[in-house]
DNA sequence: CTCTTGACCGAACACAGTGTTCGGTCGCAT
DNA sequence: ATGCGACCGAACACTGTGTTCGGTCAAGAG
C-alpha cells in the first residue's frame, strides 16, 4: 500500500508546493531577459497567484528569493573544474578543454539564475556575500594545488597562489558568464580559455 | 590687460566647474566603498553642495552622470592600454614590462569608476549598451594587434585573437571590480595581473 | 456538529528613492 | 532699471519594498 500521506507537505516538507510555485515563476519572468532588478514583487506575485503577505510568509525579502534559487541552480558547477584541480594535469593543455566545454554547457543550462545572482550581488551585499561565499571552497581549492605544486617546484616561483586562484575564477566567471555566446563556438571559447587557464598556472615554469 | 571673460565659462565651457564638482563628489562618495546604486541623489548633492534642481539641469539622471564619469575615466585607460598595444613587441620583455605595469596602474587607479560602471551596467540596460559601445574599440584594437603578431609569428600560433582579447579584457574588468581587495595587496594584484596578462600572450610564444 | 488551527488572502500603510515642477533669489551685463 | 540665466528649495507624483492586520476557508479534533 502506497502511503503517500499527501497533506502532510503542509509547510513541513522542506520546500511546499507554494515554495516552488515561486521559484518556478521567477524563472518563468526571467525567461524574457528580464532583470531580476526590474522585476517587481507584484509581477512575481501574479505570476504565482498567490498574495503579498504570503510571498514575505515564505521569503524574508527578493533577495533571499534569489538566493534560495541560486542555491538549486550551482549545485554542482564547480565539480568538474574541482576534480580537474585533484587531477595530475598530465594531459596537459588538451586535458583542459573539456572541463571548460563543460562548464560552459552548464552555464548555459542555468544561464537566468546565475546572469541574476551576478547582477545582484554586483551592487546587494548580500547577495554578494553570498556568492562569494559560494566561490570559497573552490577558490580555497585551487589555492591551495597552486602552492602544492609551487613548493614542488612544478610551476614557476612567481606564480602568487592567492591571487592567481581568483584571477583565475573570476576570468571564467566573467568570459563563461558573457551573454550570447553562440553555442557553435563552444569548442573554440573552451580551447581559447583552455589555453589561457593552463599558462597562466604553467607558463613560467622552470 | 588680461581679459580674463570670466563669465564666459557660464556653462558654456564644455563642462562647467559645477558639474565637476558633481563628478569629483561622487568618487569622494565612492571611496568608501559604497555602492553606486546604494547612493541616493541626495548624498551628492549634499556632498556637492547643490540644489536637486540644479543637478537634473546638468544631469538627465543618474545613470548619465556615471556615464560621464566613465567616459573620463576610460579615455585615460585607453591611451595607456593602446599605448601597450602599439608598443614594439619586438624587443622582448624589457622594454615592455614597465608599458604593462603602466597600463595596468592606469586601470586601478580608476577602479571606482570602472566598478560603478560595471554594477550597473549588471542591471540597467542604458548603461550596459553604452559600456558595451566603449568597450567594443578597444577588444577590436586588441584583436587586431594579436592577429598582427601572430601573423608576424611573435607569438605562439595557437593564440585565438578574438577570444584572447575579450578574456584579457575581461578578467581586468572583472578583477578590478572586485570589493574588499585590502588596500595593503595592491602590489600583489598588480604584479599577478602583469603576469596573467603577459602570459596570456606570450605564453607560447615560439 | 462545533471549535480550533493554520495556511492563505487582500487591502492599507510606512518608508525610501527618483525625477519634475515652479516660484523665487541673486549677480551680472546691457 | 531691467532683463537674463544660473541656481535654490520645497513640494509633488510616482514606483517599488516590506509590514500589518483583520478576514476567509478547509481540515482535523473533540
Amino acid at each position: 500500500m502506497p502511503s503517500v500521506t499527501r497533506s502532510v507537505a503542509r509547510h513541513k516538507g522542506r520546500s511546499s508546493e507554494l515554495e516552488q510555485r515561486v521559484l518556478s515563476s521567477v524563472l518563468r519572468l526571467l525567461a524574457d531577459g528580464t532583470r531580476y532588478t526590474e522585476l517587481p514583487v507584484q509581477r512575481i506575485l501574479e505570476e504565482a497567484g498567490i498574495a503579498r503577505s504570503t510571498f514575505y510568509h515564505y521569503f524574508p525579502d527578493k533577495a533571499q528569493l534569489l538566493i534560495k534559487l541560486a542555491e538549486l541552480a550551482t549545485a554542482d558547477i564547480w565539480q568538474s573544474a574541482e576534480q580537474w584541480w585533484r587531477s595530475d594535469h598530465s594531459d596537459g593543455e588538451t586535458g583542459l578543454v573539456p572541463v571548460l566545454l563543460t562548464a560552459i554547457t552548464q552555464v548555459r543550462e542555468n544561464r537566468l539564475v546565475l546572469r541574476a545572482i551576478r547582477e545582484v550581488a554586483a551592487y546587494d551585499r548580500t547577495v554578494a556575500e553570498y556568492w562569494i561565499s559560494r566561490m570559497t571552497p573552490y577558490l580555497e581549492l585551487s589555492r591551495s594545488r597552486l602552492e602544492e605544486l609551487r613548493a614542488a617546484g612544478k610551476i614557476g616561483e612567481w606564480v602568487d597562489p592567492a591571487r592567481t586562484a581568483q584571477i583565475m575564477a573570476w576570468t571564467m566567471e566573467r568570459v563563461v558568464g558573457l551573454h550570447h555566446i553562440p553555442p557553435e563556438d563552444d569548442e573554440r571559447w573552451a580551447t581559447a580559455l583552455a589555453r589561457s587557464a593552463w599558462l597562466i598556472i604553467y607558463g613560467d615554469a622552470p
